[in-house]
DNA sequence: CAAACGCGGATAGAAAATGTCTGAGTTGAT
DNA sequence: ATCAACTCAGACATTTTCTATCCGCGTTTG
Protein backbone atom coordinates (compact mmCIF):
# COMPACT_ATOMS: atom_id res chain seq x y z
CA UNK A 1 0.00 0.00 0.00
CA UNK A 2 1.85 2.71 -1.21
CA UNK A 3 0.70 6.42 -1.75
CA UNK A 4 2.34 7.92 -5.33
CA UNK A 5 5.28 10.42 -4.59
CA UNK A 6 3.01 13.12 -6.43
CA UNK A 7 1.09 13.38 -3.70
CA UNK A 8 4.29 14.84 -1.91
CA UNK A 9 5.55 17.59 -4.81
CA UNK A 10 1.54 18.53 -5.38
CA UNK A 11 1.86 19.45 -1.33
CA UNK A 12 4.95 21.29 -1.35
CA UNK A 13 3.62 22.89 -4.88
CA UNK A 14 0.87 24.01 -2.53
CA UNK A 15 2.21 25.20 0.26
CA UNK A 16 4.95 27.39 -2.15
CA UNK A 17 1.89 28.87 -4.10
CA UNK A 18 0.11 30.07 -0.92
CA UNK A 19 3.34 32.43 -0.95
CA UNK A 20 3.27 33.69 -4.05
CA UNK A 21 1.97 36.84 -5.34
CA UNK A 22 0.95 35.74 -8.98
CA UNK A 23 0.72 32.13 -10.72
CA UNK A 24 3.78 30.46 -11.24
CA UNK A 25 4.57 28.48 -14.03
CA UNK A 26 4.94 24.52 -13.88
CA UNK A 27 8.62 25.21 -14.41
CA UNK A 28 8.95 27.15 -11.92
CA UNK A 29 7.63 24.80 -9.48
CA UNK A 30 9.39 21.77 -10.86
CA UNK A 31 13.16 23.65 -10.72
CA UNK A 32 12.64 24.81 -7.38
CA UNK A 33 11.92 21.19 -5.86
CA UNK A 34 13.75 19.72 -8.54
CA UNK A 35 11.42 17.15 -10.56
CA UNK A 36 10.68 16.43 -13.67
CA UNK A 37 8.75 19.38 -15.29
CA UNK A 38 6.42 17.19 -17.51
CA UNK A 39 5.49 14.57 -15.25
CA UNK A 40 4.85 17.55 -12.10
CA UNK A 41 2.61 18.88 -14.77
CA UNK A 42 0.35 15.74 -14.53
CA UNK A 43 0.10 16.17 -11.16
CA UNK A 44 -0.72 20.12 -11.39
CA UNK A 45 -3.76 19.51 -14.23
CA UNK A 46 -4.94 17.24 -11.50
CA UNK A 47 -4.69 19.61 -8.47
CA UNK A 48 -6.50 21.82 -11.90
CA UNK A 49 -9.59 19.21 -11.90
CA UNK A 50 -9.84 18.63 -8.64
CA UNK A 51 -10.53 22.60 -8.81
CA UNK A 52 -7.61 23.51 -5.75
CA UNK A 53 -5.88 25.72 -8.30
CA UNK A 54 -6.18 27.45 -11.50
CA UNK A 55 -4.40 27.67 -14.24
CA UNK A 56 -3.43 31.09 -16.38
CA UNK A 57 -2.43 30.06 -19.84
CA UNK A 58 0.07 32.68 -22.40
CA UNK A 59 2.81 34.39 -21.72
CA UNK A 60 2.61 34.82 -17.66
CA UNK A 61 0.91 32.11 -17.24
CA UNK A 62 1.14 29.49 -14.44
CA UNK A 63 -0.92 28.54 -11.40
CA UNK A 64 -2.25 29.62 -8.35
CA UNK A 65 -4.27 28.38 -5.64
CA UNK A 66 -8.25 29.10 -6.07
CA UNK A 67 -8.82 29.87 -2.05
CA UNK A 68 -6.92 30.70 0.61
CA UNK A 69 -4.54 28.29 2.06
CA UNK A 70 -6.26 28.23 5.45
CA UNK A 71 -9.80 26.37 3.63
CA UNK A 72 -7.33 23.88 1.21
CA UNK A 73 -6.92 20.57 3.61
CA UNK A 74 -4.15 17.86 2.76
CA UNK A 75 -6.69 15.63 2.35
CA UNK A 76 -8.18 17.78 -0.94
CA UNK A 77 -4.87 17.36 -2.13
CA UNK A 78 -3.97 13.85 -2.09
CA UNK A 79 -7.75 12.98 -2.94
CA UNK A 80 -6.95 14.90 -5.67
CA UNK A 81 -3.75 13.06 -6.69
CA UNK A 82 -4.54 9.58 -5.15
CA UNK A 83 -8.24 9.73 -6.11
CA UNK A 84 -10.94 8.95 -3.67
CA UNK A 85 -11.42 5.10 -4.60
CA UNK A 86 -10.67 3.90 -1.03
CA UNK A 87 -7.65 1.90 -0.54
CA UNK A 88 -9.58 -1.27 0.56
CA UNK A 89 -11.72 -2.88 -1.90
CA UNK A 90 -14.11 -5.83 -0.46
CA UNK A 91 -14.38 -8.12 -3.66
CA UNK A 92 -17.06 -10.03 -1.29
CA UNK A 93 -15.61 -13.26 -0.96
CA UNK A 94 -17.96 -13.85 1.59
CA UNK A 95 -20.63 -15.14 -1.41
CA UNK A 96 -18.10 -17.70 -2.45
CA UNK A 97 -17.75 -21.12 -1.68
CA UNK A 98 -19.39 -23.89 0.05
CA UNK A 99 -21.20 -21.65 2.35
CA UNK A 100 -21.81 -18.48 0.81
CA UNK A 101 -23.32 -15.77 2.52
CA UNK A 102 -26.80 -14.71 1.12
CA UNK A 103 -28.38 -11.98 0.00
CA UNK A 104 -30.15 -10.62 2.77
CA UNK A 105 -26.98 -10.30 4.72
CA UNK A 106 -24.83 -8.73 2.07
CA UNK A 107 -26.92 -5.80 1.87
CA UNK A 108 -24.62 -4.22 4.03
CA UNK A 109 -20.80 -4.58 3.90
CA UNK A 110 -19.01 -7.58 6.14
CA UNK A 111 -17.53 -6.81 9.18
CA UNK A 112 -14.10 -6.84 7.80
CA UNK A 113 -14.62 -3.92 5.30
CA UNK A 114 -16.35 -1.69 7.82
CA UNK A 115 -13.30 -1.95 10.26
CA UNK A 116 -11.23 -0.98 7.10
CA UNK A 117 -13.54 1.66 6.10
CA UNK A 118 -13.27 3.38 9.75
CA UNK A 119 -9.66 3.36 9.87
CA UNK A 120 -9.65 5.16 6.28
CA UNK A 121 -11.93 7.38 7.53
CA UNK A 122 -9.43 8.37 11.04
CA UNK A 123 -6.55 8.62 8.24
CA UNK A 124 -8.71 11.19 6.21
CA UNK A 125 -10.03 12.98 9.70
CA UNK A 126 -6.43 13.13 10.22
CA UNK A 127 -5.72 14.58 7.14
CA UNK A 128 -8.77 16.97 6.91
CA UNK A 129 -7.35 18.68 10.17
CA UNK A 130 -4.34 20.18 8.22
CA UNK A 131 -4.46 23.16 6.47
CA UNK A 132 -2.33 24.38 3.46
CA UNK A 133 -1.62 27.01 6.11
CA UNK A 134 -0.92 25.17 8.70
CA UNK A 135 2.09 23.44 6.75
CA UNK A 136 3.13 27.24 5.63
CA UNK A 137 3.59 28.15 9.45
CA UNK A 138 5.56 24.80 9.92
CA UNK A 139 7.72 25.94 7.83
CA UNK A 140 8.46 29.15 8.86
CA UNK A 141 8.97 27.95 11.98
CA UNK A 142 11.17 25.05 10.95
CA UNK A 143 13.53 27.00 8.98
CA UNK A 144 12.92 30.60 9.88
CA UNK A 145 10.69 33.82 9.29
CA UNK A 146 13.24 34.72 6.58
CA UNK A 147 12.51 31.26 4.28
CA UNK A 148 9.42 32.43 2.34
CA UNK A 149 10.51 36.22 1.59
CA UNK A 150 13.79 34.33 -0.25
CA UNK A 151 11.50 32.10 -1.56
CA UNK A 152 9.60 35.24 -3.21
CA UNK A 153 12.41 36.63 -4.23
CA UNK A 154 13.43 33.49 -6.19
CA UNK A 155 9.97 33.16 -7.74
CA UNK A 156 9.99 37.18 -9.04
CA UNK A 157 13.52 37.20 -10.10
CA UNK A 158 14.54 33.73 -11.15
CA UNK B 1 -3.01 4.31 -3.07
CA UNK B 2 -4.38 0.72 -2.78
CA UNK B 3 -4.61 -1.85 -0.58
CA UNK B 4 -3.65 -5.87 -1.65
CA UNK B 5 -6.68 -7.95 -2.16
CA UNK B 6 -4.53 -10.28 -0.24
CA UNK B 7 -5.54 -8.49 2.40
CA UNK B 8 -8.70 -9.22 2.54
CA UNK B 9 -8.38 -12.70 1.72
CA UNK B 10 -5.72 -13.08 4.91
CA UNK B 11 -8.40 -11.52 7.44
CA UNK B 12 -10.67 -13.72 6.39
CA UNK B 13 -8.48 -16.65 6.88
CA UNK B 14 -7.96 -15.64 10.26
CA UNK B 15 -11.67 -15.91 11.14
CA UNK B 16 -11.72 -19.01 9.74
CA UNK B 17 -9.08 -20.33 11.80
CA UNK B 18 -10.35 -18.51 14.62
CA UNK B 19 -13.21 -21.21 14.32
CA UNK B 20 -11.11 -24.13 13.69
CA UNK B 21 -10.35 -26.91 16.01
CA UNK B 22 -6.96 -28.32 14.36
CA UNK B 23 -4.67 -27.18 11.44
CA UNK B 24 -6.54 -26.23 8.29
CA UNK B 25 -4.90 -26.88 5.02
CA UNK B 26 -4.48 -24.51 2.44
CA UNK B 27 -6.39 -25.78 -0.43
CA UNK B 28 -9.19 -25.77 2.36
CA UNK B 29 -8.96 -22.06 2.94
CA UNK B 30 -8.90 -21.65 -0.82
CA UNK B 31 -11.95 -23.60 -1.84
CA UNK B 32 -13.74 -21.97 1.40
CA UNK B 33 -13.17 -18.64 -0.13
CA UNK B 34 -13.55 -19.64 -3.70
CA UNK B 35 -9.96 -18.39 -4.35
CA UNK B 36 -6.22 -19.77 -6.25
CA UNK B 37 -4.99 -21.78 -4.01
CA UNK B 38 -0.99 -21.28 -4.83
CA UNK B 39 -1.70 -17.62 -4.68
CA UNK B 40 -3.30 -17.67 -1.03
CA UNK B 41 -0.55 -20.08 -0.22
CA UNK B 42 1.69 -16.84 -0.80
CA UNK B 43 -0.14 -15.06 1.62
CA UNK B 44 -0.49 -17.35 4.25
CA UNK B 45 3.22 -17.98 4.47
CA UNK B 46 3.53 -14.64 4.80
CA UNK B 47 1.13 -14.56 8.17
CA UNK B 48 3.75 -17.45 8.91
CA UNK B 49 6.49 -15.53 9.15
CA UNK B 50 4.63 -12.96 11.23
CA UNK B 51 4.18 -15.38 13.54
CA UNK B 52 0.61 -15.09 13.05
CA UNK B 53 -0.21 -18.49 12.35
CA UNK B 54 2.11 -21.67 12.54
CA UNK B 55 2.23 -24.12 10.01
CA UNK B 56 2.04 -28.29 10.42
CA UNK B 57 4.15 -29.44 7.34
CA UNK B 58 3.00 -33.24 6.55
CA UNK B 59 0.17 -35.73 5.59
CA UNK B 60 -2.33 -33.76 7.78
CA UNK B 61 -0.81 -30.15 8.50
CA UNK B 62 -2.06 -27.19 7.93
CA UNK B 63 -2.30 -23.78 9.59
CA UNK B 64 -3.42 -22.10 12.71
CA UNK B 65 -2.93 -19.41 14.78
CA UNK B 66 -0.23 -19.21 17.50
CA UNK B 67 -2.31 -16.97 19.47
CA UNK B 68 -6.10 -16.63 20.61
CA UNK B 69 -8.04 -14.46 18.40
CA UNK B 70 -8.59 -11.71 20.96
CA UNK B 71 -5.14 -11.29 20.87
CA UNK B 72 -4.85 -10.83 16.98
CA UNK B 73 -5.66 -7.02 15.34
CA UNK B 74 -6.60 -6.51 12.02
CA UNK B 75 -3.47 -4.38 11.97
CA UNK B 76 -1.14 -7.13 12.74
CA UNK B 77 -3.17 -9.03 9.30
CA UNK B 78 -2.32 -5.81 7.30
CA UNK B 79 1.03 -5.23 8.38
CA UNK B 80 1.89 -8.89 7.84
CA UNK B 81 0.94 -9.04 4.04
CA UNK B 82 1.54 -5.15 2.88
CA UNK B 83 4.28 -4.72 4.71
CA UNK B 84 5.15 -2.48 7.61
CA UNK B 85 6.69 0.46 5.24
CA UNK B 86 4.26 3.29 5.40
CA UNK B 87 2.05 4.15 2.68
CA UNK B 88 3.88 7.79 2.28
CA UNK B 89 7.39 8.00 1.51
CA UNK B 90 9.24 11.41 2.03
CA UNK B 91 12.13 12.01 -0.53
CA UNK B 92 12.91 15.14 0.64
CA UNK B 93 12.64 17.28 -1.59
CA UNK B 94 13.12 20.20 0.11
CA UNK B 95 16.67 19.74 -0.27
CA UNK B 96 16.69 20.26 -3.67
CA UNK B 97 16.19 23.32 -6.20
CA UNK B 98 18.05 26.98 -5.63
CA UNK B 99 16.80 27.28 -1.85
CA UNK B 100 17.21 23.62 -0.18
CA UNK B 101 16.85 22.93 3.29
CA UNK B 102 20.13 22.51 5.38
CA UNK B 103 21.18 19.77 7.23
CA UNK B 104 20.37 20.78 10.79
CA UNK B 105 17.15 21.52 9.86
CA UNK B 106 16.17 18.01 8.14
CA UNK B 107 17.17 16.33 11.48
CA UNK B 108 13.41 16.13 11.68
CA UNK B 109 11.05 15.03 9.20
CA UNK B 110 8.96 17.68 7.54
CA UNK B 111 6.12 19.17 8.51
CA UNK B 112 4.21 17.26 5.23
CA UNK B 113 5.89 14.35 6.29
CA UNK B 114 4.85 14.71 9.73
CA UNK B 115 0.95 15.17 8.96
CA UNK B 116 1.20 12.11 6.35
CA UNK B 117 2.54 10.04 9.88
CA UNK B 118 -0.20 11.24 12.31
CA UNK B 119 -2.79 10.33 9.90
CA UNK B 120 -1.34 6.99 9.54
CA UNK B 121 -0.72 6.45 13.14
CA UNK B 122 -4.25 7.63 13.43
CA UNK B 123 -5.22 4.47 10.60
CA UNK B 124 -3.15 1.91 12.21
CA UNK B 125 -4.87 2.46 15.83
CA UNK B 126 -8.19 2.20 14.64
CA UNK B 127 -7.59 -1.05 13.04
CA UNK B 128 -5.39 -2.16 16.30
CA UNK B 129 -8.27 -1.77 18.12
CA UNK B 130 -10.32 -4.27 16.04
CA UNK B 131 -9.32 -7.46 16.65
CA UNK B 132 -9.95 -11.52 14.42
CA UNK B 133 -12.07 -12.37 17.71
CA UNK B 134 -14.24 -9.05 17.27
CA UNK B 135 -14.73 -9.54 13.62
CA UNK B 136 -15.72 -13.24 14.36
CA UNK B 137 -18.69 -11.99 16.80
CA UNK B 138 -19.56 -9.56 13.77
CA UNK B 139 -20.27 -12.56 11.57
CA UNK B 140 -22.34 -14.33 14.44
CA UNK B 141 -24.32 -11.03 14.24
CA UNK B 142 -24.83 -10.46 10.83
CA UNK B 143 -25.42 -14.32 10.10
CA UNK B 144 -26.76 -16.06 13.17
CA UNK B 145 -25.35 -18.55 15.45
CA UNK B 146 -25.39 -21.37 13.02
CA UNK B 147 -22.61 -20.21 10.83
CA UNK B 148 -19.95 -21.31 12.91
CA UNK B 149 -21.09 -24.76 13.36
CA UNK B 150 -21.68 -25.12 9.69
CA UNK B 151 -18.09 -24.03 8.71
CA UNK B 152 -16.74 -26.41 11.27
CA UNK B 153 -18.73 -29.06 10.26
CA UNK B 154 -17.72 -28.51 6.53
CA UNK B 155 -13.77 -28.29 7.85
CA UNK B 156 -14.13 -31.69 9.64
CA UNK B 157 -15.94 -33.79 6.72
CA UNK B 158 -15.50 -31.59 3.26
C1' DC C 1 7.07 -46.16 0.21
C1' DA C 2 3.20 -43.16 -1.21
C1' DA C 3 0.16 -39.46 -0.46
C1' DA C 4 -0.77 -34.95 1.40
C1' DC C 5 1.08 -30.90 2.82
C1' DG C 6 4.08 -26.49 3.49
C1' DC C 7 8.14 -23.87 1.69
C1' DG C 8 10.85 -21.26 -1.48
C1' DG C 9 12.27 -19.89 -5.97
C1' DA C 10 11.49 -19.10 -10.84
C1' DT C 11 8.52 -17.44 -14.14
C1' DA C 12 5.12 -14.69 -16.60
C1' DG C 13 1.15 -11.77 -17.77
C1' DA C 14 -1.55 -7.66 -16.28
C1' DA C 15 -1.95 -3.47 -14.32
C1' DA C 16 -0.31 0.69 -12.36
C1' DA C 17 3.15 4.10 -11.45
C1' DT C 18 6.51 6.88 -13.47
C1' DG C 19 8.38 9.68 -16.94
C1' DT C 20 8.76 11.76 -21.80
C1' DC C 21 7.24 13.84 -26.01
C1' DT C 22 4.35 16.28 -29.25
C1' DG C 23 0.77 19.16 -31.08
C1' DA C 24 -2.81 22.44 -30.35
C1' DG C 25 -4.51 26.46 -28.28
C1' DT C 26 -4.06 30.85 -25.45
C1' DT C 27 -2.12 35.15 -24.01
C1' DG C 28 0.90 39.17 -23.61
C1' DA C 29 4.66 41.81 -25.70
C1' DT C 30 6.98 43.73 -29.68
C1' DA D 1 0.15 40.83 -36.95
C1' DT D 2 3.59 38.16 -35.38
C1' DC D 3 6.34 35.88 -32.04
C1' DA D 4 7.56 33.82 -27.77
C1' DA D 5 6.18 31.72 -23.54
C1' DC D 6 3.03 29.18 -21.49
C1' DT D 7 -0.82 25.59 -20.49
C1' DC D 8 -3.38 21.58 -21.80
C1' DA D 9 -4.54 17.10 -23.47
C1' DG D 10 -3.21 12.97 -25.11
C1' DA D 11 -0.10 9.51 -26.93
C1' DC D 12 3.77 6.87 -25.91
C1' DA D 13 7.62 4.37 -23.43
C1' DT D 14 9.67 2.55 -19.31
C1' DT D 15 9.79 0.56 -14.87
C1' DT D 16 7.75 -1.44 -10.95
C1' DT D 17 4.27 -3.88 -8.54
C1' DC D 18 0.45 -7.04 -8.31
C1' DT D 19 -1.47 -11.19 -9.41
C1' DA D 20 -1.03 -15.82 -10.46
C1' DT D 21 1.05 -20.23 -11.72
C1' DC D 22 4.30 -23.93 -11.59
C1' DC D 23 7.92 -26.96 -9.96
C1' DG D 24 11.19 -29.15 -6.96
C1' DC D 25 12.23 -30.08 -2.25
C1' DG D 26 11.65 -31.49 2.56
C1' DT D 27 8.36 -33.15 6.06
C1' DT D 28 4.89 -36.05 8.14
C1' DT D 29 1.44 -39.68 8.41
C1' DG D 30 -0.55 -44.09 7.12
Amino acid sequence: MKMSAGVEWAVHCCVVLSQADGPVPAQRLADFHGVSRTYLAKHLQQLSRAGLVRSTEGRVGGYALTRSAEEISVLDVVLAIEGREPAFRCTEIRQNGPLPATGEVCRRPCGIARAMYAAEDAWRASLAAVSVADLATGVEEDTGAQTFVRLRGWLATG
